[in-house]
DNA sequence: ATTATATATTGCAATATTACGATAAACCAA
DNA sequence: TTGGTTTATCGTAATATTGCAATATATAAT
């Protein structure tokens, strides 16, 4: 089918998938690297570092902007684009929430 | 085209996107909470948990341990899955990298 | 006003992912 | 051996994602 049944999953289970998923494409990891590296952050410099087409990195963008894990202010003819903190250290949260539920097992290690 | 082209990225950058693939559908993460929770885990209990079919989570499970991040064992004629506590250190550590790497913008905030 | 530059959107083609029924394989019990 | 249980795999259908050319839109410069 190739549809998420996302009805089956808790709303904080779908959405930290969909959080995810920001990082799951490496052009996404790569636009987000250059940002936290970047003091400034204009669109077109995407363009020339990755070698996507500008219409597939203005797509990207999008997903993240939509996300709310980058913002956006026009800057004349151009975009800047920046990490939005706020959702960044919510997203920190929530997977190292995750990541904490690991204990080690200690005698009932199952494999 | 629907191919990611992986070639203009560095292997770190494809690793953590592989990685995080793990974590971008809900009923994966399910899976991983639920492993985490359990002192014992058995391939069927994941079956009666969430509501997809046998075949469905079958599907997942593999992904998750072509990932290296769960791992299993043949357990009479059911199997026993847990997490690989390995991978899972090293999800934690490169991710941790990834949001650490975010300084605050102190006077230079572009948007 | 015209041209150049920068980004977004649209439309489309190709590949990837999700889901499940059917079936296979492997084990256990009677 | 036969039948029940459990998990994996195959085949297939439907939806999602990726990528880009073409185009639209908006600002800046001349």
């Amino acid at each position: 089918m190739g549809i998420t049944k996302s009805n089956l999953f808790t709303e904080e289970q779908n959405d930290l998938a969909s959080l995810a998923k920001a990082f799951a494409h490496p052009a996404r990891i790569a636009i987000i690297q250059y940002l936290l590296k970047a003091e400034a952050c204009i669109n077109g410099h995407l363009v020339n570092e990755l070698g996507l087409a500008q219409a597939t990195i203005s797509q990207h963008l999008k997903e993240l902007k939509t996300l709310g894990i980058i913002k956006g202010t026009i800057e004349g003819a151009s975009m800047s684009y920046c990490i939005n903190p706020e959702k960044w250290a919510e997203m920190q949260r929530l997977l190292n929430e995750l990541f904490d539920m690991y204990k080690n097992p200690s005698g009932n290690s199952c494999c």
